[in-house]
DNA sequence: ACCTGAACACCGTTCAAGT
DNA sequence: ACCTGAACACCGTTCAAGT
């Protein structure tokens, strides 16, 4: 009897934002943001919804968190690369972060306050460019395309109807069955001669695009 | 007396789907995807929030109309100019159509059941790279790695706390000086030495981005 | 300091009823 | 054929009350 509080450990863990945060994301990975209620967020935590309001401001406050949590999941580009390999590297890890969270391809850490994390990966990316040879503005214009790249592709890839190649060849043939062929010829010749054919795979688009950008970027760092 | 029906033309307007998805998108423009409720859509058209699922099936339904009337407001390519200057003539329309309708960046016309606008842009986008000498599956690259680049852009800008140049210049102040310039060297050198710049304009590393890409595609194009 | 229960002002959508 | 009113099962968030 000598410290009965201890003696008896609760099942229930004390709430805290981070773990607020990390119920919040999986509940969103699982099933979009708008499975994403304060009421399931509370069941997930064993506690009622209003308990949340002490550890997040309000759920804009909760989504920006989240969308910091993802940031930290992205391997940040490596000093030991060359600014072009480290880049890649990490475009690559953007986009699979991404994929694993599709409704943040949505949902931008707000301009207005990022967080740590946030402004930890976009400093160690502008000063990939920099110490790349870079000069400050076009390190500027190298984030903006490379950025704007992977999440427009990261966006396309989640509104796509399917996702495995069997899913892809099952939706495809449907579509181009209903597709007045004379009215879009080649949207049905590009479906018919590519996107049915064995093997294809929306997701390897990505380094296509990717790669165009960065020998891009290459080309433009060498001519100044 | 002949034809009373006649003589008293209603104020009310009959509803239709074309009207139901006009104001839709107006009231997204104006307060965002949030400000569209049905019973505020409801209010705008005169009529109650039920009345709306007479011309479509629900908000989701409704969403992908709006969708495709963005679609159909961007400009083609024309037929007339040759493949890179049509691509990009029409992904600087396509660009500032998704600022006037900044909802519309996280909106894809749902890829199961495109609308008819979207499945011609498309349609017309892919035949501009056939035509201009691209085989089928450089189309394909060409496309997911130009609209990718759109979306993403769109998505960045709107998520940007500033519009006018003036803003970016008070918010950039802003977060300059809340910036631990130890911790964030390069993100704060970018700020500095490039944002604050008098005549900084974000919109203007578009341009820079899109001929990257299409100088590649040009360049992969030629290789073949 | 943290959690709860009841309440408020909203949502999308259904359904029977009206014309 | 189209529109309405009431209703249902939800939302985010507040606030006073509990421990």
């Amino acid at each position: 009897m000598a410290s009965p509080r201890r003696a008896a450990p609760e099942a229930r863990v004390r709430l805290n934002r981070d773990r607020v945060i990390e119920a919040a994301v999986k509940l969103a990975d699982v099933g979009g943001l708008d499975a994403l209620t304060m009421r399931r967020l509370g069941e997930e935590l064993n506690v009622e919804a209003m308990s949340i309001y002490n550890h997040v401001a309000n759920k804009e406050d909760l989504i920006n968190g989240m969308a910091d949590a993802v940031f930290s999941e992205i391997e940040l580009p490596s000093h030991s690369d060359d600014w072009k390999t480290a880049i890649r590297k990490r475009s690559i890890s953007f986009r699979e972060i991404l994929a694993r969270h599709s409704w943040a391809t949505t949902v931008r850490d707000s301009g207005a306050n990022p967080g740590a994390a946030t402004l930890r990966h976009h400093d160690r990316v502008i000063g990939t460019f920099r110490n790349g040879g870079f000069s400050v503005a076009m390190a500027a214009h190298a984030f903006s395309a490379v950025d704007s790249y992977i999440y427009g592709f990261a966006m396309q890839e989640k509104s796509l109807p399917f996702t495995t190649p069997e899913e892809v060849a099952a939706m495809a043939e449907i579509m181009l069955a209903q597709l007045p062929r004379s009215e879009y010829p080649y949207l049905a010749e590009l479906t018919a001669d590519y996107v049915l054919k064995p093997g294809y795979f929306y997701g390897d688009e990505f380094l296509v695009g990717l790669d165009l950008i960065l020998d891009g970027l290459e080309a433009m760092r060498n001519a100044s």
